[in-house]
DNA sequence: TAGATTGTTAATCGATTAACAATC
DNA sequence: TAGATTGTTAATCGATTAACAATC
């Protein structure tokens, strides 16, 4: 239950706590978590009870039990290793984010159709050719990919990743992908996020022109 | 009802007309875009009921018709201008991200601290210093800022934008913006994005050991 | 003990899906 | 007319919020 919405909060509430850990708090309440993150407490509470069950009545969530239960449930601890398909320009801006290091994510190698990238490195991770992907993930057994390549080649890489046994597609990409039964495709749709941003922004100017015509 | 979640949906509803139009089909039926799209029929049509009542029973959708009311809808007719600050990697993998022109988001500037990319110009779009931010989003009537700039400038930066009349801030940093009421933020969260691909995916690997094990 | 805070059970809200009448 | 398909009304499902008992 509230399972993948309280899911996407938790990350949230692991960089808050961090924070506040580091200005020298000892403990927290989910009155003071909600405040500043502006949410419902008792979401907040529901939430964390997820991943601990550290709270005490009066006193709070104890700050260090709370953070290495989250990092635990999130499976920071656990380091996560995937591959990337497409050295464009995205492809290239994820290889160098550093705070992936901080999710538990590690980009082990990229591979592209280019031959100029090919062989050489980014980010101090390797760039193969393409066609190496399937073999490649198999033998490290892979099981994370995350897919930059332009649009139209999404399908095609799509299907070399599970030739290759990849169980999980990060799909960067506008394309909407075909996958056999048992494979995760998390969508980051740029178009969808824009749509909803410019809905949010036109319906509060229609609003405000409206309010403004009736004084 | 149902706004927001459809809302996200449309985009995605409007790419996959734009390619069967492209095949050379003049109308398509709701039953064959959730097929395709593995939705629900009833969903599709509920969701393009709100930008367009160009269906007709027995024949379905007239192609040409419903994308021009979904672009009509989306406001891709009507280009949105917007300001990017931070021209470091991703910064700067957006704002050559020509797919954006599709989603009818131009991107007039870039702002930075970096007096080394001052000046220049990154896309054919200028690099300002960052101070200039406030007084040009004022002049240019600004209403809508991409924030790509380290985590923890972000806050500092988003008061510049809401200091120059911005009223929705597209936040792909990981820090929660404390904005005030009346200014739209759209988070594009990686951590999010990943803690449920994550979440998923050891969802799944989780159940095949379980299945593997009682035969 | 009194007060603050957690965690749970029930109520509400919003989004999805099912059933079906309208219509081309 | 018969059949396919839309669009709407009602039912279900899932997530959020309110009320409150448990407890430190």
């Amino acid at each position: 239950m509230a399972m993948n919405a309280s899911m996407a909060r938790l990350p949230k509430y692991l960089a808050y706590l961090k924070i506040r850990q580091k200005q020298g708090e000892a403990t927290i309440s989910s009155t003071k978590i909600a405040e500043d993150l502006h949410l419902n407490p008792v979401q907040v509470r529901k939430d964390l009870a997820m991943a601990s069950h550290a709270g005490r009545p009066k006193t709070g969530y104890p700050l260090g039990t709370l953070i290495d239960d989250l990092e635990r449930f999130l499976g920071f601890s656990n380091v996560s290793e995937a591959f990337l398909v497409g050295a464009g320009r995205l492809g290239r801006a994820l290889l160098y984010y550093d705070q992936f290091a901080e999710l538990g994510l590690s980009i082990l190698a990229a591979f592209d159709t280019d031959p100029t990238v090919q062989g050489f490195e980014l980010a101090g991770k390797p760039v193969f050719p393409l066609e190496k992907l399937p073999d490649l993930a198999r033998r490290m057994q892979m099981r994370i990919g995350i897919l930059t390549v332009p649009t139209v080649a999404a399908q095609e890489v799509a299907e070399l990743m599970v030739a290759g046994g990849i169980r999980a597609i990060w799909n960067f990409t506008s394309a909407h992908l075909t996958v056999p039964e048992g494979i995760v495709v998390q969508n980051e749709s740029m178009a969808a996020s824009f749509a909803m941003l410019s809905n949010k922004l036109s319906a509060l100017l229609r609003n405000e022109a409206q309010e403004g015509g009736t004084p």
